[in-house]
DNA sequence: AATGACTGCAACCGCGATGTC
DNA sequence: CGACATCGCGGTTGCAGTCAT
């Protein structure tokens, strides 16, 4: 289902992602963070484009991404906010917890869409004919109008599901963050409380302390770097962890290992 | 069973926005 | 202030799996 992996003129690899390729991004970005993306594949041992490994690890890798079916909830969100923003795929992921832009998307255009032409159709023939019987007119009806009148109420104004956005070209917390510089590298950080709801009020104080208030992101991202995988070189500037041998292994004409020293 | 059409989704691409020098 | 690098976003593509004939 996805493109067959090859190498292009300059020696990247693009196409599918193999489990291997897939455990060493994530270990590169679980313990370094996403300091920079072009140099990134360099540093985690990939031969692909920074922007492939970014988007897979948006896409795919982080932890928070939910996986599988999308919920009645999560359906009649999208197609909500999808009426009100159009095809801002990226707004749309920020009020779906776990779910990124490009699978909000995909699910639009193979589920969705066709649902909501339907529901315009149909809506148009009730009009004439005040029935709609198919299943499938209940379940756009349930979605737009709510499951019920105080779910619908409850799940649109008052309550969102609390765990960080994802956007497959999201800004990180970090990148967010006023006190944080791009080159400082910090981890994610990650949360639980994606089964939690919260009010507007307390959704707001949280996103303060998460995004700005806190010195969290201020930190350096790796201050335990005793179970460092010498597997995965990284910069110098990140500390004393990475050895020379393990860095050069990676660059045989040690150019980019001068540079970086 | 063969095969052509359709579907779903991961991944790619181009471009605008933003940041840095 | 312009040039360049990087990031973020949305549209599009490629292809394996599924379905229909």
């Amino acid at each position: 289902m996805v493109r067959a992996p090859f190498y292009d003129k300059n020696g990247i690899k693009k196409g599918a992602w193999s489990s291997e390729e897939d455990e060493r991004l994530r270990a590169y970005v679980e313990r370094y963070g996403h300091w920079n993306w072009r140099e990134l594949p360099k540093y985690a041992g990939l031969s692909r484009c920074g922007k492939s490994c970014r988007l897979r690890w948006m896409n795919y890798l982080r932890p928070d991404v939910k996986r599988g079916n999308y919920t009645a909830k999560e359906e009649s969100l999208i197609i909500k906010l999808h009426e009100e923003h159009g095809n801002k795929w990226s707004l749309i992921a920020a009020n779906l917890s776990g779910r990124t832009d490009n699978e909000i998307k995909n699910y639009w255009h193979t589920h969705l869409k066709k649902r909501t032409t339907h529901k315009t159709t149909t809506t148009t023939s009730q009009t004439e004919d005040q029935s709609c019987e198919s299943s499938q007119c209940d379940q756009i009806t349930s979605h737009c109008n709510g499951e019920t009148e105080a779910e619908s109420s409850n799940w649109d104004n008052n309550y969102v599901e609390l765990s960080p956005p994802i956007l497959e070209s999201s800004q990180s917390p970090a990148e967010t963050s006023p006190n944080c510089s791009e080159s400082s590298g910090l981890i994610n950080r990650t949360s639980d409380l994606s089964d939690t709801h919260y009010s507007s009020n307390q959704v707001e104080a949280f996103y303060e302390e998460y995004y700005t208030g806190s010195d969290f992101w201020t930190k350096p991202f790796l201050e335990d770097t005793s179970e460092i995988n010498h597997d995965y070189p990284y910069p110098t500037c990140f500390g004393d962890g990475g050895t020379s041998s393990s860095y050069l292994s990676f660059y045989d004409d040690g150019m980019e290992y001068i540079f970086y020293q």
